[in-house]
DNA sequence: AAATATACATAATTTTCTTATGCATAAAAA
DNA sequence: TTTTTATGCATAAGAAAATTATGTATATTT
């Protein structure tokens, strides 16, 4: 409970990100890579990251390769051409907004 | 089309800082405060500001002031006590957030 | 006279989460 | 050895918070 620090919009441009530095990743993984990279401050929920890689998908920016580890399966999920476009233009997106946001609640401290 | 920047969760905060700042004010003077603020980078639809607005008053943040200014409705808006409260919270919560983004983001310009 | 700005508001819809649930294997702890 | 936790996927119901589209009305500018 309490622990919507996440942002709504945000986690398309997170998973993006993550692909970008890390060339192919499962769904389980981001979510730890999160939780890592964060100190436990952003939790992805499944209810939340799944359907953002299929939507992801579905729009021709991430593509799967299906993978058995021992017996388990994992959908690895990479970057398209297409993607990597997106990606550029979702964190520029991102850091105006953090920087503008930055601004408006603390001018002292803006990022310019 | 494709400005919603804002992102979702972010707009009480924005309300609740321009009141803390400004003692009291209304409606489209919030908005016209935020494109002032922002360069005209967030845009705050009525949509958006007055369901907000309303909701942040029905949880005790705000009261209202009904002001008739020439032949025209004003509602002024004021932090309660609970409302000032809330917004060092959410400030502060919003710090946390932009921080943590920032660094997930953009590792090099972490703001600590 | 017409267009734009000021000032409020709500309804329908969409987006994007949370929470709950489900299935299944692997590893660790009791 | 049994139970819990971790790994790994997924979807459905519901809530939250926007967007978009309207609606009403006055004031100012073009």
């Amino acid at each position: 409970m309490g622990n919507q620090k996440l942002f709504k919009g945000s986690l398309q441009t997170i998973i993006l990100k993550l692909l970008n530095e890390n060339d192919k990743m499962y769904g389980y993984e981001i979510t730890q890579k999160v939780k890592e990279l964060t100190k436990g401050e952003l939790k992805i929920t499944e209810g939340a990251l799944y359907p953002a890689l299929h939507k992801l998908e579905a729009d021709g920016l991430l593509y799967v390769e299906v993978a058995k580890v021992g017996n388990r399966l994992r959908k690895y999920y990479k970057l398209t051409e297409n993607g990597t476009k997106e990606t550029v233009n979702k964190l520029a997106e991102m850091q105006e907004f953090l920087k503008t946001m930055q601004h408006l609640v603390n001018p002292k401290f803006s990022l310019e």
